[in-house]
DNA sequence: AATGAATGAGATTTCATTCAT
DNA sequence: CATGAATGAAATCTCATTCAT
């Protein structure tokens, strides 16, 4: 019985409207990352993703929760970066995790855009994510730092510093993409400019006889 | 006679109207820099400044005016980063500037707040000083690279890419400070911090055994 | 079937849509015609249509863009005056046509009240209506006056100085209902006032064996 | 004693007041007739008047004041049209009384242009002014046609609604002048257009065979 | 569920008036 | 008397949210 497809139809409405709500933040997230948060309307929200207005309150129960469905949403992407790498040699492990990190970059530009702009200015958006999720990001880096070091891999030098330096160059990369100013590089490049930044930490940027 | 006290009448008047500017500006950016500038209403500004609102547009004819305002006085001091230094051994002319851009940021930090939660979404803002004021910073850098590795003194690395990571290392160092999750070492620290990062820069992570 | 109350929906919707527009215009040409534009507030219309404030933005996309739509309706009703009279005896069209100017003066005192105080300070408005209209009206009647002139039915006056005068004798009629200090007379009395107009432009007012 | 000049000092200071006064309200007439009353501020008056806003209020005590001390100058104006005439031959008394009409009113635009547009909307301004100023001509008029009438040397015509008519035409005349589309004859042919008027007036439009 | 008109609190901005200098 | 900076009440307009259909 029950017609066609059964399965729970619950489930069937449940991923229905997961699916209408991640419609909703995608087209939030493209006019969030273009106008900011505060000079977009719900309306042009509703808009882009062809609903009314009224309707999107049937998702999300306020402006506010779309936004931070956004940044729950870029949250669970930052996880997958530190997949992988596990069991290559240093210098590849470190590429790879590199170029991963700029294929994520920028499939989720209009999310980022939108986080890093209102997290600024927004204790709770700066909780959940900048101090949760790029904590976990740089204490890892910071613990393999370390490992590395007690290995005689990497010179004697202070961990957490050192991945803070390393976020910071990453941070970089992105950056003009982030800013709408550049687009990152095709996915070649993007390998050539992983390993430009691996050399350079690895090696400085002082030539070897000095 | 006729010493200080006297002086055209013009030149005093300017000079008050100045002096309530920069007041002005001082309290905006304190409060653009805790709640972002669009959830900063005048009222609070005013209150900040000790002013009636009204009073805030005899000397800037919108908000937005007081938000440029601020973005041409920080424009003003990142001139001053790029001085001194010159003649220096290339070690310690690293050192130096870093160190002097963490004082400037340091004294700056409400102001750049400002500009960089709204360089994100405002064209102006982004062209008038992303693009011009870091522009320059970055390109004075690439230019130093360029000569340093034609004398033979770097590796023959890429110039842009080596400057735009240099700047991402620096950015990550006052980042913390900006969102206001974690201020700046004492000067003493300073140096130490900038020793540290130009340090790794030159001499890169690995064991030189590697 | 689908007799009244099908059509398409779309339709039906801009019909309620210019239904409550033109509410709002009477409201506001109420409004307006008793204390001046300027003095008028968004809140007054707002009561007097009996709608939220907000609501009226939903329609109009600003307090003069309301100012312009009475322009507008006025504009449109002033046409009908010159219908009709065609093919009649001189006197009797002349004695028509006031008549009718005053029919639809008296019905419109709110708009042409609105619109006169208006006119004198509102360029855009004194050349939309006062330039185009009023012009029309003007130019109409000279053209009539110069034919009766050649066929030797009129004197031979200037003929735009005729027109600018019988305007200002019909003005002169309406002028005190427009300022509220005095109703125009029952309809009744209107034929009597129009033909009384007509009587003196036509003899004057010197006794005939002057 | 009292050094130069002596005369009761306070008769001079009085009169430097009242030329002060004038100056001020000559300049408020020209703002007022351009931009309307409400658009016009007082540190525009005080611009135009060469003087600092606050002086003002040593000379009127609200920017309303200001206004009403223009319908008053004006109201002494519309005095001196009636002066003269008498004991003219009815042409030319009438001609006579139309082109001071036009001389006094070119002379005054910007008072009448300030008046006129204003008096539609304040009840004390048109009753101060038009009720009073206005109808003392139109009750004059009104006994100077009932005479004529009388005399045997006017039609048997409502005089009234024949006052009210002349009024209307002469209106028309200085209505292009007063909106600022178009300037008043020279003085020569103002004598002219009195006589095509009065003419006119007198005799009809109608060709005398008819 | 979907719609979009209605709502009204709240923001920016203007400007007549005051008052210390 | 003259000045013009300071004031703050009041006006226009925006827009997140609700709710009847």
């Amino acid at each position: 019985m029950n017609g066609e497809g059964a399965g729970r139809p619950e489930s069937r409405r449940q991923r229905r409207i997961q699916r209408r709500k991640r419609e909703i933040l995608a087209a939030a997230a493209r006019v969030f990352a273009e106008q900011g948060y505060a000079n977009t309307t719900i309306r042009e929200i509703a808009y882009q993703a062809d609903l009314a207005e009224g309707t999107l309150y049937n998702y999300f129960g306020s402006k506010r929760e779309i936004l931070l469905g956004i940044v729950n949403d870029t949250d669970a992407l930052m996880e997958t970066v530190l997949l992988g790498g596990e069991g290559l040699e240093d210098r590849e492990a470190f590429v790879q995790v590199v170029e991963r990190g700029l294929d994520i970059s920028e499939e989720q530009i209009p999310f980022l855009r939108t986080l890093f702009s209102e997290a600024w200015v927004d204790d709770e958006i700066l909780q959940d994510f900048v101090d949760s999720q790029l904590e976990r990001i740089y204490r890892r880096l910071t613990t393999y730092i370390t490992d590395r070091i007690e290995a005689g891999v990497f010179r004697d030098v202070d961990p957490a510093l050192a991945a803070q330096l390393i976020l910071g160059m990453f941070g970089s990369l992105i950056l003009p993409a982030l800013r709408g100013v550049a687009s990152l590089p095709a996915p070649r490049g993007r390998r050539a400019l992983a390993e430009q930044l691996v050399d350079l930490l690895l090696k400085g940027i002082q030539a070897p006889e000095n």
